[in-house]
DNA sequence: CAGAATCCCTATTGATACTG
DNA sequence: CAGTATCAATAGGGATTCTG
């Protein structure tokens, strides 16, 4: 992506940029509803279609976009928890607008559909 | 996509789908500054880089998702006004909180950069 | 002016297998 | 447990060309 080409552009291109993938800002949500969570725990918290390989790459890019944190503890087996960073946190507000909003669409649309003849459901 | 899998899931997975697009949240931004506007005049004011093509595609998407609406007038030559429909006049708030978020993480990751030696700016 | 159709190319995903 | 490496499949964007 290159940093030099992030920063500096509009809030909303920025942002966009910062929520690729199919799944960040489930993420997102659920790490902003505990203190910190563990790799598998939040891997049983995803949708199962998701993969651990695309978890993985999907919090490797989180974090080096500074949304997440990551400690990794010096243990067998292995301890991972991934948290929210400061900014991360402030992230918070957006969530809570969307998550407003995504139920108000998902509302919406079942009515303008249900609404509709099946041929303008294609 | 198919509607079925849209709707019914949870607001965040929801709203994610229906930001996808490298430009969607800059164009909602746009049409969210006035009533309407014609498709080359949104077109100049995105970033270059994007072609008609690409923003033609686009709107497309978003009248599908019922974000936006296009009121095209019988005219030669032709003019096309696109607008935010009930539901994408709704998502102002987001963006609104998306736009405030945006510019504390441009400057945050700014900010951070600047305190970094060059070997992890990689 | 406002597109549609086409082709190409890249970025993302998902599946599978392997590792400290 | 928490990953990585690799590869195949797909989706999405961009460039170009054509049209009413």
């Amino acid at each position: 992506m290159g940093k030099n080409e992030l920063f500096g552009l509009c809030p909303y291109v920025t942002s966009q940029k910062v929520l690729t993938g199919k799944w960040s800002l489930y993420i997102m949500h659920l790490l902003s509803q505990q203190p910190s969570i563990r790799f598998n725990e939040l891997k049983r918290k995803m949708p199962e279609e998701m993969t651990h390989t695309t978890l993985s790459r999907q919090l490797k890019t989180l974090e080096k976009e500074g949304l997440i944190s990551r400690r990794e503890y010096s243990q067998i087996p292995p301890r991972v928890e991934y948290s929210l960073s400061d900014i991360g946190k402030r992230f918070k507000v957006v969530l809570d607008a969307l998550g407003e909003w995504g139920k108000e669409y998902i509302e919406y649309m079942n009515d303008r559909d249900s609404g509709l003849s099946d041929e303008f459901k294609a």
